[in-house]
DNA sequence: GTCTATATTCGGATAGAC
DNA sequence: GTCTATCCGAATATAGAC
């Protein structure tokens, strides 16, 4: 599936996500009014995303977030709770789409077919939602500390995953406990290396199909062979 | 060579590393009694790493610090100029060490082996100085705008030499432009996995020897696979 | 060189008018 | 629902005694 095809079916673009997160929050968003809440959502999700990759969430004031907004102080906490909830928002809509990706690959019967979908469908959603993906990554400390665990099953989810349908596809005697694992390891990593530094890959000439096929074709170069 | 025999001839172990840190940034820190200032910088920079692990740099506040060190406000600010210096302090230490690896690597012939040091001694390296690597990894945004520029070099020093060190080995017309630079792209994410996610390799049976051992066969697999 | 006490700024959050 | 003005605690940094 090409990343066009795979975007223009994806559920969570552009104004649909901030509708998708009211529904997924709304016991912490004071309003109960989904017009002027999902708007003022968009635009508060999106300044922390611009301010807070430049300097941090932490280091992100409320009054840089609310000039950012154009909102009030007044405005924003008319609106959402605290200044947490905001990763906490971000935390749970990453939860709820790397969950689906995972479980849709799940659902069909050709095991090959699944792990290729695991890979493709991550680096396309991780793409599509790359501030998203990428202010977990670097946030997570940011989080409460009960919903830090939370935010770690999330890549537990994808490795262990990966790694049960390696070991189902390949099981082979001759190769040590450790084989598909760290296999499995090196897909997460490619996966998150893209999204962690897209600076790198802004403006170069390695589109996302070739970097998909790429990982693809490494794992199974790795775990067809020998050890 | 094995990861006793590399640590027992590093360079930067125990008390010898604020040594380095001290000759390193004596115009940084106040005092200039060397024994004094040695002793609080350890203090200093071990408590910045459990606190700011936890939650980040610029969370941890200077009385956290200070708890955590047993020194006074004064105490801090005799040895060193401000918070900010601890963060610059860390990436030059970071960056030192990085560029010895990859100087020594290439001081030799063989091209191969030059990779392979470089693999290895890079994941023998962030394994002993685990929290320094952690710390700049995570905490680049935390420095001055114009120290930032200089943690990204860490990184792409060691993607260029080992692209380069390939193409150089395995240049083959078959391959295309992306192929040689994927490959040492997925080396460092492989390197970075280990001192990153370190929960992950505390209490598992996969040692250091069979990570880097995994990690350099994957990469000459997919060096020497036709495109 | 190290301490305690303090100056000063800035953070998150709220009250109350409209 | 949105705004302005304000509270209050916490942050970095410094002053001055010992």
């Amino acid at each position: 599936m090409s990343f066009n095809d795979y975007e223009s079916d994806f559920a969570y673009r552009d104004k649909s996500i901030y509708h998708a997160l009211f529904n997924l929050h709304s016991q912490n968003i004071k309003t109960k009014k989904k017009i002027f809440a999902v708007n003022n959502l968009e635009k508060i999700i999106k300044a922390t995303f611009k301010v807070s990759s430049r300097i941090g969430f932490h280091e992100m004031s409320l009054r840089d977030l609310c000039r950012e907004t154009e909102l009030s102080m007044g405005g924003f906490y008319s609106c959402i709770a605290s200044k947490d909830v905001i990763a906490i928002m971000i935390k749970d809509m990453v939860k709820l789409v790397s969950g689906e990706i995972v479980n849709n690959a799940l659902r069909q019967n050709d095991k090959k077919q699944a792990i290729n979908d695991i890979i493709a469908h991550s680096i396309y959603a991780t793409d599509i939602l790359q501030p998203w993906f990428y202010f977990l990554y670097f946030e997570t400390r940011s989080l409460p500390r009960d919903e830090q665990e939370s935010s770690k099953e999330i890549e537990l989810l994808i490795v262990t995953t990966l790694e049960n349908l390696l070991m189902e596809t390949y099981r082979d005697k001759n190769k040590n406990q450790h084989h598909y694992h760290f296999i499995a390891t090196m897909a997460l990593a490619m996966i998150q290396e893209r999204y962690l530094k897209p600076w790198k890959y802004k403006d170069t000439d390695m589109s996302i199909e070739i970097y998909v096929a790429e990982t693809i074709k490494m794992v199974y170069l790795a775990a067809g062979t020998d050890h």
